[in-house]
DNA sequence: CGTGAGGTTGATCGCTTTCAACGGAGGTGG
DNA sequence: CCACCTCCGTTGAAAGCGATCAACCTCACG
């Protein structure tokens, strides 16, 4: 049993309300981990729930033979290791990183007193489910131009939430993660970096940072489906 | 807002209990529909949220010039439609199916109520979410061998968990319903099925008809990671 | 500078796709 | 009852895209 200050006053209104600052601060602590660490491994069991509060992480599968298949990049203010007792998939830092780690059974059980952090909870789960679904598409679909293009927009997308910058951003991850992430090699996602930079869709000023120049003709290449939600 | 009843006794500890039979009976209706009759549409306001009780549907999306890639098949017991507010996928019927419909805002107000109903939504979404994750790495990583391999050992095991038979079993679906969840063309599905009959490891007595002659191939070609949860 | 890791580019290979023809099962109507 | 038709699945041949193998570049760091 963990020690509980709940305090649901004046929270709901607040947009920027994250439920889980609510339990007890006591239970959770604030870690920081250079590139290349992992911050767990599959199979470790599920003790912890960790909120990034600054870089960027990797969620990746291996298969037996070493083929490794990115699942998903974690940013700030998403939650890593939701799921069951135990992790389903590898978690590393690609850059440095500091992460708040949360007991899982603290987080549950607070869930069950506080029906609106359960709510939020399932929201992100779902939110998490609906980008999957997104990526799912491009990794069965898409040409590699395409996932290219897909990626890139996915990126400036998610950075714009933020407030940052949409036409010049940094790619935090190597070509390496971005492959295993397209399910491409890194010949191929290399090549096609240089195919959009070509064709004047993008500028590379340093293999790690992308500026858009045209940012409609990026979004005709991603493919995109109709719907904009 | 809806009527409920909610009787929270003698519940948690059956093994078959299904919260969301709890939610007011004259909220919830039985469909029946017909091979290829759509449930819903990507962009339909997500009014309702349906449990399977009989048949297989797939839920898939479309890319602008026509390509498809399905995204999951549902079976019974499964729920179909949870997510936001607006469906991001389209979901047909693939054989004669009959669902549950059960209104969204009477679910989640009922889930708000319960933390026990709440924890079992949750706990469904974050099993679809380690389910997406599997083929996830399969859509990615593996060929096409790999692939037919370990989507017929996950039929296979869907089927056992249900308690039939795991050897002999049917498809529900077409071999363009197999591509489109494979990321293949039908070709390429038909060519690598004949493949492992050749190979001895499966029997298809008639197309729509799977016997496993060798469960232990069928498990190494399938290029599982070690992990088994 | 020298070194090494990450990234780019080139040449070739091979798997999956594409295009095309055929086969078989189920349904309909003469 | 059978001829015909259509849809689905299978098989073959050829093309294309991304993978593989290999060389080279570039930049950060000692």
């Amino acid at each position: 049993m963990y020690a509980q200050t709940l305090d649901t006053a004046n929270t709901i209104t607040d947009p920027n309300y994250e439920p889980w600052t609510e339990i007890s601060s006591n239970d959770q602590h604030v870690h920081e981990l250079d590139m290349n660490d992992p911050l767990f491994c599959e199979g470790d069991d599920a003790s912890f729930i960790y909120e990034v509060l600054d870089g960027v992480l990797s969620n990746y599968r291996l298969l037996a033979d070493g083929r490794r298949q990115v699942i998903s990049f974690a940013y700030p203010g998403d939650l890593v290791g939701l799921g069951g007792e135990t992790h389903h998939y590898n978690c590393d830092a690609i850059s440095s990183v500091r992460v708040r780690s949360i007991p899982r059974t603290s987080l549950l059980s607070a869930a069950r007193e506080c029906p609106e952090l359960g709510h939020k909870l399932f929201q992100m789960a779902t939110s998490e489910l609906a980008d999957m679904q997104d990526s799912y598409v491009m990794l069965g679909r898409k040409s590699a131009v395409e996932k290219i293009a897909s990626f890139l927009l996915g990126l400036a997308r998610r950075y714009e939430k933020d407030g940052m910058d949409v036409i010049a951003f940094d790619l935090p991850m190597t070509r390496s993660d971005i492959a295993d992430f397209l399910g491409l090699t890194i010949e191929t996602v290399s090549r096609n970096f240089t195919k959009l930079r070509m064709a004047g869709v993008i500028d590379l000023p340093q293999s790690s940072k992308v500026v858009v120049r045209d940012m409609l003709k990026l979004e005709e290449l991603s493919e995109e489906d109709g719907s904009t939600f």
